[in-house]
DNA sequence: CTAGTATGGACAA
DNA sequence: TGTCCCTACTAGC
């Protein structure tokens, strides 16, 4: 289940394994039989993410769309792996290396100007070589809702998803029931900055763990499972206290009530 | 077997 | 606001 740094680290590695080759395209499970059939045989450009978009770019022109929604996952497979699940919706084949995408709600052609729309609709994202401080700062400015509820919106930051958003206001000590218009620059600020580490780091790792490595314990460390703050948890890892829990946007937000400043 | 859960988002009204 | 899309895994009968 990805957010905007898994997006990201797919983009990269799908350039370098597939950019500049021939691909054989096929859609074992038949939602993308016809795309496949246009594209099966084609030179792969590169891919290009922004936010929790990511686009391939092939010869020709041609551009496809993939969201992977809530469910959605590419699965890198030794090109010796012949075998499809079922339910690949689009499998990306070379000699060397094929990858399988699974279960997203969105995989599609598009136009260029189709995908420029969908690139003008998000914000800055943390990710992004572009700065993107400024904007975000509007942003969070101008929403009517609170801080926990903006920082899911893609229009203010593209890419981040319900983990970051808990882990980054965890780590600026900012509880997510403030109004997001009510944070002071340096607040927003700070904010950003959180978010671009934490993302950068999850894309280099290729996993969401927001803990710092001298707070993981040794047991976490040696396992390298995802370790969080607050998401997910009981207990505060810094002041132990219980962690709460309620809904904001229609997800579970997390939050420690002590390390978390309401003002 | 079923129900519930999970890191998301578009669209209609 | 509600409806829909989309998969895999787990707990519980």
């Amino acid at each position: 289940m990805p957010e905007g740094n898994s997006i990201h680290r797919f983009a990269r590695e799908h350039t370098r394994d597939l950019g500049g080759r021939t691909v054989r395209v096929s859609s074992p499970q038949g939602r993308f039989s016809r795309e496949a059939s246009r594209l099966n045989g084609r030179a792969f450009l590169r891919a290009e993410a922004s936010g929790k978009h990511l686009f391939h770019h092939w010869q020709g022109g041609l551009i496809v769309h993939v969201h992977l929604g809530m469910f959605g996952w590419f699965y890198r497979r030794d090109a010796s792996d012949a075998q499809p699940r079922p339910t690949v919706r689009m499998r990306l084949a070379t000699p060397e290396v094929t990858w399988d995408l699974i279960g997203p709600p969105t995989s599609e052609l598009v136009t260029d100007q189709e995908r420029a729309r969908i690139l003008a609709r998000l914000g800055p994202d943390p990710l992004a070589p572009r700065p993107g401080a400024r904007r975000f700062a509007r942003a969070l400015a101008n929403h009517r809702k609170t801080v926990g509820d903006a920082l899911l919106d893609q229009r203010v930051s593209a890419g981040v998803g319900n983990i970051y958003r808990a882990e980054a206001l965890f780590l600026t000590g900012i509880h997510p029931l403030r109004p997001a218009a009510a944070l002071d620059p340096a607040a927003a600020a700070a904010v950003w900055q959180t978010l671009r580490g934490l993302m950068r780091r999850g894309t280099r790792e290729g996993r969401t763990t927001t803990v710092a490595a001298d707070e993981l314990d040794p047991a976490e460390r040696r396992s390298g499972v995802e370790a969080f703050y607050v998401y997910q948890q009981e207990r505060c890892r810094r002041c132990g206290g219980r962690i709460r829990r309620f809904p904001l946007t229609d997800r579970v937000m997390y939050a420690c009530p002590k390390c978390q400043r309401r003002r």
